[in-house]
DNA sequence: TACCAGGTCCTCG
DNA sequence: CGAGGACATGGT
């Protein structure tokens, strides 16, 4: 996948909190989508911490609607800022923790569940753990026949186990496999020509 | 038209 | 626990 893709150097965005925000806004939601509400909030300033845990809550759901859910999501995304002001005062003091606790503590907000945990762990506190996603469950499945569905740490923790503990490759593997879920192995209609896994794939036996 | 997208929460049994 | 439904816009 990385001689077909090339190095991803994911996640995009330009800070920790915008890619702590974008997390929460993709989830089942393409990147485009994303990409309009954070050109939203850039324009209006408020691509800020201290700006969204105090905005109108019918004001941030009109900048993000573009990214569906707009308006579970605006309300879960201001109480999480509010929160995090509260109790860890910014940001980078919540994320200066060890891995596991910051695991419980994002996983205690509402709207945040593992994957978007472990995303923000990765893409924006810059801390070695495994995000697991839709894309990455398919190709597991159709490539090695892994069950569909599987638990999400349990398919983590397989990950972790088999590769090195390292923070550049846990980001690009992860890359990796939506590059080619997005490309190639999409649920109902798999482009299996071209697709860099195609020798290896049980999918047409399954 | 129908289905899908870089999920999560709530409710019920 | 595990299944099933709700949440919602934009692209193909």
């Amino acid at each position: 996948m990385l001689k077909k893709f090339g190095f991803q150097y994911w996640w995009p965005g330009e800070s920790k909190f915008e890619i702590f925000v974008s997390a929460i806004l993709t989830q089942q939601t393409s990147w485009k989508n994303v990409e309009k509400s954070i050109k939203l909030l850039k324009d209006n300033n408020l691509l800020k911490i201290e700006a969204l845990s105090s905005i109108k809550l019918n004001k941030l759901e009109n900048i993000i609607k573009s990214s569906g859910y707009y308006r579970q999501k605006a309300k879960k995304i201001k109480n999480i800022c509010r929160s995090i002001l509260k109790n860890y005062k910014s940001l980078d003091n919540l994320f200066n923790r060890d891995i596991q606790t910051l695991r419980e503590i994002l996983l205690n907000f509402n709207g945040i569940g593992r994957e978007t945990a472990d995303s923000i762990i990765l893409y924006a506190a810059e801390k070695p753990i495994f995000v697991i996603d839709a894309y990455t469950k398919r190709i597991m499945y159709r490539v090695y026949n892994i069950d569909e569905n599987i638990d999400y740490d349990l398919l983590r923790q397989y990950f972790e186990k088999e590769l090195d503990t390292n923070l550049n490759l846990y980001k690009d593997i992860h890359a990796q496999f939506v590059a080619l879920g997005k490309n190639y192995c999409k649920k109902n209609n798999p482009i299996c020509d071209g697709c860099p896994l195609k020798n290896y794939c049980l999918y047409k036996k399954l």
